[in-house]
DNA sequence: ATAGCCATGTAACCAGTTACATGATTGA
DNA sequence: TCAATCATGTAACTGGTTACATGGCTAT
């Protein structure tokens, strides 16, 4: 039930209307929370109802007018409540994992072909983080102070991305070879 | 909706009850998907009705029935096609990092030590993974042929694990420092 | 014309969680 | 006596997804 709070740390880095939030999970937090535009516009409401949020009608001539929310001190506080408390260690759901755990219950090529494909998408997943990376670096010292907590979070998704081409070429690379590996492969790759 | 297929997988490997299946979660395929017992037995009973999987009631003199569980050749076919169908990649959901990407809005002790929290799970999960990685490699060539799959899944929890770790280690040491990184940390490490 | 963007919403459904229930056996 | 393990299940609820709806503006 963390959605709420992605949403409140949202609103408080700047207001913005509910399509505004949609468009913020395409990136930044949307790295690693995902939200569709109907949890959020219903979210918001809950959050208007319990006032943690509140918003003004901004009216425009061209285009339909936009709720522009912001925390309510009591949202404010809300935040700061969660931020005390302990989150618990997500529950993964590696759909692909199950393909590579069954292996066996396939043939070979099928599961290469799929395994590559999610190797493509983490390379451009990675090439996007690196980007953003070097966009980081490129602004004064005040901003980056003041963005750290976001650029950590991209320190972990270019670990993640990484990770996972690593993972994959590893797979394909033994799954090809059709037999397991003598022993554990040394150094770093080991898991030392 | 993997649930499913991660069921069918696990039963293909090894005939088993709910309850058995519930026990695997908290291993192999649990550590990287879950699944409470209500999941499991609410799905075996889907899978029945839509005949993919059948079972044989098991009386147990001093402990209950057991109704343990295979695969029909229709659930065999289902199981095929699905590992020919494309999955999506994971939606992430890891509330750890919206707090971090929130930092400014709390303080810095109560954040540390949520992030050192973490860090130590993944300490214990990585433990884990190693013990695993070396039982694996105490079997004879022909056992580990056969568990290639599991033993892959299990390199990319080693790498997640240990990713982890040197993630929320960065994070911890910047948060501590006060101040961003004046470079992007070179070698490995920066995402090369 | 046709599609896409901006901006919001209702309704139905499905997946996942939590609480509650049963009942025998084993070990501290 | 109290808790844990084995083994299954019903019921209520919450969170998340998908489909459908409106309506003007802009670009091809």
């Amino acid at each position: 039930m963390s959605l709420r709070h992605a949403i409140l740390v949202m609103l408080e880095a700047k207001p913005g209307s509910g399509y505004d939030l949609r468009r913020r999970f395409d990136s930044g937090i949307g790295n690693f929370w995902y939200a569709t535009h109907q949890q959020v516009y219903q979210e918001l409401k809950k959050l208007h109802d319990e006032k943690l949020v509140e918003f003004k009608l901004q009216a425009q001539s061209d285009r339909p007018d936009r709720k522009v929310y912001r925390l309510t001190r009591a949202g404010r506080a809300a935040l700061k409540a969660w931020f005390r408390e302990p989150v618990e260690p997500p529950r993964l759901k590696q759909a692909l994992l199950i393909k590579l755990f069954g292996a066996a219950l396939t043939d070979a090529p099928a599961l290469l072909a799929e395994l590559e494909r999610h190797e493509q998408l983490h390379r451009e997943e990675l090439a996007r983080y690196r980007e953003a990376e070097r966009q980081y670096f490129a602004q004064d010292e005040l901003t980056r102070h003041e963005f750290l907590g976001p650029y950590l979070t991209l320190r972990c998704g270019i670990r993640y991305a990484r990770d996972w081409i690593e993972s994959l070429q590893e797979a394909r690379e033994l799954l090809r070879a059709g037999a397991p590996p003598r022993a554990p492969v040394p150094g770093r790759g080991a898991g030392g």
